[in-house]
DNA sequence: CGTCGCATTGATATCGCTCAAATCCGGTGG
DNA sequence: CCACCGGATTTGAGCGATATCAATGCGACG
């Protein structure tokens, strides 16, 4: 289940808006109304710490939901704004709300996009638990690679990118790449587009 | 809101069960048959790569649901156990699916609720991008300290716990602690249980 | 009083970051 | 078709932060 399905239901009752870099999405207390839906692009959310040092609370990228916290919150404590060219969704949350509690099908069904959401954050956090480089990549492509079945993994976005979401230089993630093949662990094809990870191709969904 | 809230509503419907260290919760394969809530302890949900190294999916403290995932996966594809003695209870995904298709309030409680505990997700995720250990502690504190009105900090988990959960070595988190009070931006107390954060106390939630 | 777990401190090794530069590649315009 | 440009990838060298290993202190508790 992938957020198309959620774009699907709320085509009538909600707007998509293209953003541009840096642009705004919602401010400091800014009450919230919706629930946004990143189509395309990024979205981040921050806020700063007393000395004015940035401090990021979120980022969304494709198929993800930003700022859902804004459902239980009477203002936002941080703003939001794009770091790429995004397009966005914007289902109110009073629809949503309205939804949740009239139609029990959709109620279970967005549950368990949360659900899966929340479970792929927290592969997030526990990879980057992990402190050896080696060690990300690897868990990374064990995850990705689920429901596969044992086919390669397919980048569709920059290195800088990747060793971004990994909290890694692109440079450290380059090196370890290129260690792993050497290890045989993994085979990069493709000028480093595709990755077969050796001996691999397992689930990873809780 | 708080878990507090999920385990009232199923006090007829689920049971709460006792595990000692060690004790499997649910194995590779099995069928979901239970959300589960850890009212208290540590549970963990890992699987394994191929060459048997342990893979570490999630880890559930007090309050917070373990293998969510279940309701939505045929299929368990790790392995469920407690890491310390926990106490959890467990709701039937039966009762649960059926609870949020009929009760519309409970549904939009339970979404509010898996919201939030994404929200908190995320900001574990953004914190250990963040590669410098003074920058992940202040985070955390940051984060941890919302709403509290610029209050402390009271620390009930052990240094270690603590350190694991920011990726980082006890001896580091230590170390960080005593150089961030030396630079005068954190006040410690009550030998170390006490936290005050110097010229903070902004909320963190989205 | 002894010991057990956890906090504290020190010394060293290692890994990833940083800065710098070369190379590759796709795209563009002549 | 070819020369050129800009961005991303690739490679190198050195440094710094954190992990690691080792040891000590210290309070709780039997």
């Amino acid at each position: 289940m992938n957020a198309d399905w959620l774009q699907q239901v709320f085509e009538k009752e909600s707007q998509e808006s293209a953003y541009r870099t840096g642009d705004f999405i919602f401010r400091l207390g800014d009450a919230p109304r919706y629930l946004y839906l990143v189509v395309s692009g990024e979205a981040r959310a921050q806020r700063y710490s007393p000395d004015g040092a940035e401090i990021v609370m979120q980022r969304a990228r494709t198929g993800e939901l930003f700022a859902e916290a804004g459902m239980v919150a009477p203002r936002y404590s941080c703003e939001g704004y794009c770091t790429q060219p995004a397009r966005i969704l914007l289902i109110p949350f009073d629809k949503l709300r309205a939804r949740i509690q009239s139609d029990g099908e959709f109620a279970l069904r967005f549950s368990q996009f949360l659900t899966l959401s929340l479970r792929r954050q927290c592969a997030r956090y526990e990879r980057l638990r992990l402190k050896r480089a080696s060690d990300r990549v690897l868990h990374y492509l064990n995850c990705e690679l689920t429901g596969l079945a044992g086919a390669d993994l397919e980048l569709d976005i920059p290195l800088a990118d990747w060793a971004d979401d990994l909290g890694l230089e692109p440079e450290t993630l380059y090196r370890t790449l290129a260690a792993l093949e050497k290890q045989k662990l993994i085979r990069r094809e493709a000028r480093g587009r595709r990755i077969h990870l050796v001996g691999a191709g397992q689930a990873c969904g809780t």
